[in-house]
RNA sequence: GGCCUGAUAGUGAAGCCUGGCAUCAUGAUGCGUUCGGGACGCAUUGAACGUGGGUUCAAAUCCCACUCAGGCCA
């Protein structure tokens, strides 16, 4: 039972994979609002558990804020309320009683958390202050829902700063910047990094950086966002602080994230015609082991493996032996191949005899006989190929895709072919011809690189007027 | 916002046009033989056909609404 290969209809092995690889499970009542199990649980909290490093050695600090947030919250800061307000979902009613205010469910949590900062932050002496939390969201899409790419409720991390001036500020939205993009690196990601345009900017935001990774069908898929406040919120919220000049003055505010969107990212990017290939640093299963019986051998057989998982365990990887005799081998290396296992360990008769085990490479399919003396060596210079490997095959990806175009005939033509792609051109900068190309293409600006200096090579590929920037296009999940 | 397609055992499908005992594959369970790339035999087990209503002697099948899934246009 072969997937479809990603390349040719992404969207038909999306579908199929994230159920068969057990990642999430859509086959629930209510739209958009799925199960995500524990395969794709685990990938999360491993996540998680990089960040919450990073953010510890930046001075980060979890908290959690709740999730009811009442209705002038949101119309205090208008640009940010109109931004989400098709979106929010409210709690209208408790038992058969209509409330007299009603509470929204948080679509994202600045108005909340800036309402307490606003009674935390007093003097110079309380900044700067860096909260995150990982909560749930809630975002009540009406249609065109996916699985973690667009879901109504999903699982994110918010961190929400606050500074003493704008230059502070700037220079923790290029902390966040640097976790991120180790975050992304370990994940084996390919990706850019934009500065959004301004019709694009977080609704409330003096600018947006934003991280954009490909997907094997020629699309673009935002795995974060980093968002310099200015003092917008400040003053919305009334955050102000007591400066050392003795002036009293509103914070300089900072918010980033990332969410369960990222594991789409990672699935698609790596994942074949097999299933998925995680990166060995964040797989559920780094090693599975599978023995190989034989009638009169079965005991002594399982029983070496699962002293082999107690040794391989002890190097610390995470480690399933899988010993269910109702499989044959060949149905396992399909279904551990499927769930992305980065590397399988077989242990039979021959190897036992021979004080070795067969190692296989889940992304390529080499097979290696390793002596049991060299194994803690082979184990942990194949899974540093393995990431070195996906992360080149995912840079491939994004040169594969990215592509030129100085007409709007050229562009229009790229975008309305089956690979798409990730269009580099010219912008006079007017929204009028963003909107033109969002209209008749469905693909949007994605801004201009902020992780490379590029100039203008021509006029605007729509109206032709003076290229003000060198900009990217790309159609976006 | 508009349009199109679909929903039948855990999973995948057939049956629908032309209304009349719901079929096949796979899975699950048990026993036995197997096991180095999705093994096999025998037995057992499974659905009120998405939800609600309508037409009819009779509805999986025809009609209406809703929900969910997927696709296309704006």
């Amino acid at each position: 039972m072969p997937l479809d290969n990603p390349r040719s209809d992404f969207s038909a092995w999306y579908s199929e994979i994230i159920l068969r690889a057990k990642i999430v499970d859509i086959r629930t009542p209510i739209k958009g609002s799925n199960v995500l199990m524990p395969n794709g649980y685990e990938i999360w909290e491993a996540i998680k558990n990089f960040m919450n490093m990073r953010f510890e050695e930046t001075g980060h600090k979890n908290a959690y804020f709740p999730m009811f947030i009442p209705e002038e919250f949101l119309t205090r800061e208008s640009e940010h309320f109109s931004g989400f307000v098709p979106e929010v979902a409210w709690v209208t009613h408790v038992g058969d009683k209509k409330l007299t205010n009603k509470v929204a469910l948080r679509p994202t949590s600045e108005t909340i958390m800036y309402y307490m900062y606003a009674q935390w932050i007093h003097s110079h002496a309380d900044l700067p202050l860096k909260y995150n939390q990982w909560c749930n969201i809630i975002r009540w899409d009406t249609k065109e829902t996916r699985p973690l790419l667009r879901d109504r409720e999903f699982f994110w991390s918010e961190a929400h700063t606050c500074h003493p001036t704008f230059e502070t500020a700037a220079a923790q939205v290029r902390e966040s910047m640097e976790i991120y993009q180790s975050l992304f690196d370990a994940l084996c990601l390919s990706y850019m990094v934009f500065k959004r345009p301004k019709h694009d900017t977080f609704p409330g935001a003096e600018y947006t950086i934003a991280y954009d990774a490909p997907l094997p069908n020629g699309k673009m898929l935002q795995i974060g966002t980093t968002h310099h406040l200015g003092n917008n919120f400040a003053k919305a919220f009334d955050v102000k602080f007591l400066d050392t000049d003795e002036e009293t003055k509103y914070v300089y505010q900072t918010s980033y994230g990332i969410s369960t969107r990222l594991i789409a990212a990672v699935l698609s990017l790596h994942g074949d015609d097999q299933g998925l290939i995680l990166p060995p640093a964040f797989a559920p299963t780094q090693v599975v082991i599978v023995p190989i019986t034989f009638k009169d051998k079965v005991e002594e057989i399982v029983q070496a493996s699962r002293e082999l998982a107690q040794i391989v365990r002890s190097w610390g990887y995470r480690v399933t032996v899988d010993d269910r005799d109702q499989y044959t081998p060949g149905w396992k290396y399909s279904e551990w191949e499927m769930q992305g296992v980065p590397i399988r360990l077989e242990l039979g008769p021959r190897d036992l005899k021979n004080n070795a085990v067969m190692l296989v490479r889940r992304d390529t399919g080499d097979k290696l006989v390793v002596s049991r003396d060299d194994l803690q060596n082979q184990l942990q210079s194949n899974m540093e190929k393995i990431s070195t490997d996906l992360k080149s095959r995912a840079d491939e990806t994004l040169t594969s895709i990215t592509k030129e175009a100085s007409t709007f005939e050229e562009l229009s033509s790229i975008m309305n072919s089956s690979e798409q792609g990730l269009v580099a051109t010219n912008w006079c900068a007017n929204v009028s011809c963003a909107d033109k190309i969002k209209e008749e293409l469905s693909a949007g600006v994605l801004g201009e690189r902020h992780d490379v200096e590029e100039e203008p090579t021509g006029n605007c590929v729509v109206c032709g007027e003076e290229g003000k920037s060198r900009i990217y296009v790309a159609s976006s999940y």
